[in-house]
DNA sequence: ACGTTCATTTCATTATTTGTAACGGCATTT
DNA sequence: AAATGCCGTTACAAATAATGAAATGAACGT
């Protein structure tokens, strides 16, 4: 195992569980020697990724984290293009709208608006979407390079609830379905109770970089309103497609 | 140099300058040789921290970094706190105002609203803001723990402007005159022509964690509005700290 | 088709990292 | 108040991962 590799599990840890960790507890999570373990700590906190608390002993994730995520939306400006569509159409649906983008170890939950109903749908951000269990995973792979999509149709499918498909067919399926359609339709496959419809954005190469859905209460939600939700959630995707790589002069709307 | 110290700087030269970059440049702009920068950035792609392009092979910062910058807003909610007040300091203002966290590195621009003014100051989220040259950085010191200010002052004072404090008796009245007034005043410190005002946000033990600064063009900036601005900005950063710790920060009671 | 440039891989050498173990500070317990 | 236990921190020999030169391969322009 790398070194840089150690390092950021590191990272990945402090991120879960509480927001200050100590340094025994860090390295049983890890399971590195507590010596290792200080050591890297000492080299994040040099480059800012880690702060201690000077008082507790205790470590967090530092600014550096921040300012990296603020670089990199400068150069590839995804939120600042997408949160406003994000929001006109949880304004418009009156249901949670949640964006995820394309990353290695999965769909990485960006921003989410959450559905002003007191019964509504929940999701974090940060959080990392299994593909095959939801509807912005198959959004995604209905519209991802061959060799994204086939790694997870070979991969494990833990299953969530008793609705999480769970077989490489039943997958293909629904991700065909979904290429046809445009859409995805996500059906209690991470958490009972509720649906979803998602969209792919797609990228300059017309490949899905990421994906914008609606989740909402499977109880008040009629077939009528997710055919509703589909034509919304392409129509969002597009829009951002076209306000990130300009094929169109993307006109903004509230 | 540790393993880990080089693979950050390696997303630091990434975030500098343009969105994506070849290995060759990248080597070079570390000053690493080629095939160790390759495979650090396997390493760092492997944990999502950075992309390659598939067709043209340049690397750029990957979405593993949102990830981990939204983990920790989730566990230190800055911005979510803050933005808020800042947008609001703006809007009573009508001048550029930006918010400051510390770090190792020096206090992180990580929130600014401009002016909607044709003149106005421009600051870029993620810039860092040299602590001598700015009003949020004498703010900032004229609260911190005396290790972090005896840093500074005893530290290189690079200037930016003929009018840059270049020394450390200066800085320290600055400072001091700081800690009186509870802001401070930054004149083309950093810039020519701008004149700043800051007051610091203080942590849950009265040490300063960061800064909120209105910046305006000095033609259009009287006496008056300095001092407007002095009030504006004590009460946002006290506003800010209020959210964030729960309760007014007390001062120590006499 | 050729030559050039750049990314990627290989392998012996080197340097960094690693784990054991001991040390020191701090707080709680007896 | 003394002792004890816990946690963070440091030192050193063993081991492992990182390193750079050079070779390979792929893509591009001439």
């Amino acid at each position: 195992m790398s070194t840089v590799a150690k390092a950021i599990s590191l990272l990945e840890v402090l991120g879960r569980g509480a927001p200050e960790t100590a340094l025994a507890d860090l390295a049983g999570s890890v399971g590195f020697d507590k010596a290792t373990t200080r050591r890297l700590l000492v080299s994040l906190i040099a480059q800012g990724l880690v702060e201690q608390d000077e008082g507790t002993r205790l470590y967090r994730l530092g600014a550096g984290l921040t300012r990296l995520a603020l670089m990199r939306e400068a150069q590839f400006p995804f939120l600042r293009m997408a949160v406003p569509v994000v929001e006109a159409l949880a304004a418009e649906t009156g249901e949670t709208v949640h964006l995820s983008e394309y990353s290695k170890r999965g769909l990485i939950s960006v921003h989410v608006v959450e559905s002003t109903k007191a019964n509504r749908v929940s999701v974090s951000p940060g959080d990392v979407l299994p593909m095959h269990a939801t509807a912005s995973g198959i959004a995604f792979l209905a519209f991802a390079e061959e060799r994204v999509r086939a790694a997870v149709l070979t991969g494990p499918m833990p299953a969530f609830t008793p609705f999480t498909i769970g077989d490489a067919a039943t997958l293909a399926e629904h991700i065909a379905a979904a290429r046809g359609r445009g859409h995805s339709i996500g059906s209690q496959g991470l958490e009972e109770g509720v649906i979803s419809v998602a969209a792919p954005i797609l990228g300059a190469d017309d490949v899905a970089i990421g994906a914008i859905a609606v989740a909402a209460p499977r109880v008040r939600t009629a077939k009528s309103d997710v055919e509703r939700h589909g034509v919304g959630v392409i129509a969002a995707a597009r829009e951002i497609g076209e306000r990130l790589f300009g094929r169109r002069p993307g006109r903004k709307q509230a």
